[in-house]
DNA sequence: TAGGCCATCTGGTCCT
DNA sequence: AGGACCAGATGGCCTA
């Protein structure tokens, strides 16, 4: 499935917070997600959950006087135009990104999860290359690539640039290469 | 029609 | 205190 080449579709923003949050369900938010957990994260969103659980949706504005509703009211309809913004220009560098990763889906735009898994992968094999080439020089030389070169065992084995189980600089061209291939065929 | 992707809203938390 | 950041919820659009 996918969505691409889709028409940037443009919300209407709604314009009484009430009436949107009317929408949703008094439901607690799902599980935390495993993306939360990788990030450490979790203790934070249990104490949100928690927070939801004892009063449920809190309605901006619900209680006190009209004048304090009203200000609460604007306060996020300028909180929702920040958010906005905020998450315009993240596709604008999700965007900038697109544009310098090399791929073979110029018919198709990439997913944001496309876009950055490639930028990985195509940083990872650009980093193989220059290794490659410099691992030429003569040992002694001053020059980049024995200095480089120490600098990518470190990132490799504080579990940076390779990771514990990554192969090793020259399979990340290969890697890309598939990685490239597979999107091609839209799996 | 189901599922993927996305934009938007929302409230909690963090940061300056 | 106010803005930034984050993640859950929701609904729309699109494709297989």
């Amino acid at each position: 499935m996918k969505t691409k080449n889709r028409p940037p579709r443009r919300r209407v923003p709604a314009q009484d917070p009430e009436a949107a949050a009317g929408e949703r369900t008094p439901d607690g938010p799902q599980q935390g997600s495993g993306l939360e957990l990788a990030k450490g994260l979790r203790s934070r969103t249990v104490r949100a959950q928690g927070a939801r659980a004892e009063g449920g949706r809190r309605r901006p504005g619900a209680s006190g006087p009209g004048g304090r509703r009203e200000n609460s009211v604007q306060r996020r309809l300028e909180s929702n135009e920040r958010e906005r913004q905020r998450m315009h220009k993240l596709n604008n560098a999700f965007q900038a990104l697109r544009e310098v990763i090399p791929h073979v889906r110029a018919d198709k735009k990439l997913s944001k999860i496309e876009t950055l898994t490639l930028a990985k992968n195509y940083i990872k094999s650009l980093t193989s290359t220059i290794l490659t080439m410099s691992s030429g020089r003569l040992p002694g030389l001053d020059g980049p690539g024995p200095k480089l070169y120490q600098h990518y065992q470190q990132q490799a084995a504080a579990g940076g640039a390779l990771g514990a189980t990554e192969p090793q600089p020259e399979g990340h061209l290969q890697r890309y290469s598939t990685q490239i291939h597979s999107f091609r065929e839209g799996s």
